[in-house]
DNA sequence: AAGACGAAAGTGGTTGA
DNA sequence: TCAACAACTTTCGTCTT
């Protein structure tokens, strides 16, 4: 619904009036008095910056969740009342009672249907905001998409919030498409923590039977080494060392962003080009412990040796 | 002083009875 | 539903460069 009469110095050039009113849920100015529609697009979402990577976008962005958009009306809808009486308390007649009933019926099935157009909405809306933050390409957002009405066509919303869903919905499509995002980043940009997008990844993959391959290790390389500045020797070396990893079977039940990140400090120490390992777990998101057992066991069962 | 190391205790999720 | 379990984290003291 629109709010209440925002004056504004603008004036309708239609019929002259200046109450023109502003509606968020749709982003229009609309005049009050006849109903004309002025802008369409009154504000601009977009940010004012630009940014050419990941990292820079990270630095610039600045915008959070929005606050008060979860109210699905924000309290202003009208209800027929129930009482067959008329303003004065009169009853009201038997013919205009058996339309006023078929008004009732239809107001029950508009407000719903409002309310989940609303939700919907609401969680494109939560789609668009997360994908940007982490700058997913468009296909990845129209799938995540696709799982969400999925989602919502099986009732698996309910009982859940919106946003762990779509949030679950981003983390699926990132892994289906193999652009992996892990649950931390995901959840950074998200209002629910890491745990709930979890539950609700695991119950749609689930309940939708949707496919999703183990992560492999070597798709978080590219990232995190350009993340890390190194070249693309030490990249090509910390893939070979992933998949002679694979070969022997050292990567089963191991987190796949630990693997990454000690293929990656291996590499990064041979092409002389050394992070430390705090460096490289943090990009990684794990620590360093992690990062040091598994660089461990990969030195010993490959036999590299690094001489330092 | 920073980085690397490893022990020990704690956490959250999976699995199998 | 519960306990055992593996992977990973947190924390902290010690060693190395």
């Amino acid at each position: 619904m629109a709010d209440e009469g925002t004056k504004t110095k603008q004036m309708c050039p239609e019929c002259g009036s200046n109450r023109l009113v502003r509606d968020f849920d749709r982003g229009e100015l609309i005049c009050a008095t006849c109903g004309l529609v002025l802008k369409d697009k009154f504000y601009d979402m977009g940010p004012e910056w630009r940014a050419f990577d990941s990292e820079q976008r990270d630095k610039r962005g600045r915008v959070g969740a929005p606050m008060t958009f979860t109210i699905h009306d924000k309290g202003l809808s009208t209800m027929i009342d129930w009482r067959n009486k008329d303003v004065h308390g009169r009853d009201i007649s038997p013919t205009s009672r058996a339309q006023i009933y078929r008004l009732r019926k239809w107001q029950r099935r508009i407000r719903v249907s409002d309310a989940a157009e609303r939700n919907l909405a609401f969680a494109m809306a939560e789609l668009d905001r997360i994908s940007s933050h982490l700058s997913l390409p468009r296909s990845i957002r129209e799938a995540a998409a696709i799982i969400y009405r999925k989602a919502v066509e099986q009732n698996l919303i309910r009982g859940r919030s919106i946003e762990s869903v779509a949030a679950s919905c981003i983390y699926a499509a990132c892994r289906q498409r193999g652009v992996p995002r892990t649950l931390e980043e995901i959840a950074e940009y998200a209002r629910v923590d890491k745990k709930e997008i979890g539950r609700s990844y695991r119950f749609i993959v689930k309940e939708l039977n949707i496919r999703i391959n183990p992560t492999n290790p070597t798709d978080y390389i590219p990232r995190f080494s350009s993340e890390l500045g190194l070249s693309s020797h030490v990249q090509q070396r910390a893939i070979e060392i992933i998949n002679q990893a694979i070969d022997m079977g050292l990567t089963s039940g191991r987190g796949p962003m630990g693997i990454a990140a000690a293929a990656l400090y291996i590499a990064s120490i041979e092409g002389g080009e050394r992070r430390t390992q705090r460096d490289v777990s943090e990009v990684a998101k794990v620590t360093e412990v992690t990062v040091r057992n598994r660089y461990k066991e990969l030195q010993e069962r490959l036999n590299i040796n690094i001489d330092v």
